[in-house]
DNA sequence: TCAAAAGTGTTGCCGATACACCCATGG
DNA sequence: CCATGGGTGTATCGGCAACACTTTTGA
């Protein structure tokens, strides 16, 4: 038997679409935000820091994170993903002890967002506009964004931040506000279309001042979402 | 302060091109091939299993990893990436105590894993054709199997398993080694220059039976590989 | 009937593949 | 001069981006 030797703590990453609430953005407008955990002692005191803590001993990796989107939001996230573990000597400052922290990342719904209560040191934070965080943050923050960016532009990720039945403007418009650039119209519906497990409803949607677009679903067997080597099938091994 | 809580470990999966040693094969095929650590006791006693161990205390998650190589083998990888943290409750098995896996994949040169003297507990395996590991060693190795497949194809990684300089021919073998199958010379020719950072050495090979082919490096500044969220430039955050 | 979004069609470009072909050397 | 691998050229295919165009609604 072997003596523990390191503190081992679970942070998550928590994306979510809210309204970008910029004094020159449009009114409808979108972007990334993350909820951060105001710091109450030192080191760090008073920084914003990642949801997380230690790894409670009967949980897996994975369930911690999904517990701790739980205990920041509330209710439990569309999509969760390991993303890396940081674990360099220095990396609690130059006082603390030594933590290795595996980070995860999660999509949660636009709605469940909007109804969330946050606790008193709890804030919303635009993605890309952050202050200095606590310890390393801001590198896996930013190292989240960039893995967000990448996977959404080939596995179905953007389905987590919307409710079904969806227009494909919708979806169009959380794949824009992600990435941070307008896309296509029609070259966006064919991607799409071409990608598979898009399911036609049937209906439309009332109500907008032009003509009703059609509302998907997704199909829940196909196109599975990877979020792991051991979740498989998918992108992982077979 | 806050408990320690798990045993932390850091495993490696290394790979290295080495002869096919198969009464079928061709007598210059290569394949991959790992070292395996035969445990000593309970559980899996017997069973081979991945080198690692504790996470020392005083060094860094990447440099435990490369240590682990020097370990096993005398020598540093070329190539050290962090694949996945594994630390499910249950992995150690029913009666162990919970360890968390932080597990690194290498790739080693060569010249230099045929010079290799391996200790008295250590063997290559050929890592398609693996008997039952120990815990959950297999499907870690089948992990970093199908993530090598996937990145050779689009990052400077088979030089890491030869020396320079090379000819196209030599490091055409090793992506055929690794992938399986058979790559068109021309085509490969051409994307390997239009990746960039190939620099002809103007020298030839010479002794060959046929035409001399031209020798190559790879320009150290132009394509650094990436390794992880922090070691940019390259596909992580700038 | 007009504005604007939904949705379809068409074209051109670029990269990858397949494969024809010439080059250079040892035997 | 022949076999063999080194190295270059080229036709074709398919995906993607750009954008023209038609459809459908509310106002």
């Amino acid at each position: 038997m072997v003596a523990p030797n390191a503190t081992l703590a679970v942070s998550t990453v928590i994306f979510a679409l809210r309204p970008t609430d910029d004094p020159g953005a449009e009114s409808r407008a979108r972007s990334l935000w993350i909820p951060l955990v105001r710091r109450l002692r030192n080191p760090f005191d008073n920084f914003w820091a990642l949801p997380g803590g230690p790894l409670p001993a009967e949980l897996d990796l994975r369930d911690a994170a999904a517990k701790t989107v739980e205990a920041v939001l509330g209710f439990a996230p569309r999509y969760l993903e390991q993303l890396y573990a940081f674990g360099d000597v220095d990396r609690s400052g130059t006082s603390g002890e030594r933590v290795v922290s595996i980070v995860y990342w999660a999509l949660v719904g636009d709605a469940e967002a909007r109804r969330a209560r946050l606790g008193q040191n709890v804030r919303w934070l635009r993605a890309d506009r952050l202050p200095t965080l606590a310890f390393d943050h801001n590198a896996i923050v930013d190292y989240a964004l960039w893995r967000l960016r990448n996977k959404v532009e080939y596995a179905p990720l953007a389905q987590a931040f919307i409710d079904e039945p969806f227009t494909i403007t919708q979806l169009r418009k959380v794949h824009e506000a992600v990435l941070g650039r307008r896309l296509d119209p029609a070259n966006f519906r064919r991607q799409l279309a071409a990608a598979g497990g898009l399911v036609d409803t049937g209906e439309h949607l009332a109500g907008t001042p032009h003509r009703p677009p059609r509302l998907y679903r997704f199909d829940p067997a196909a196109h599975r979402i990877d979020q792991g080597p051991l979740a498989g099938p998918g992108r992982s091994p077979s």
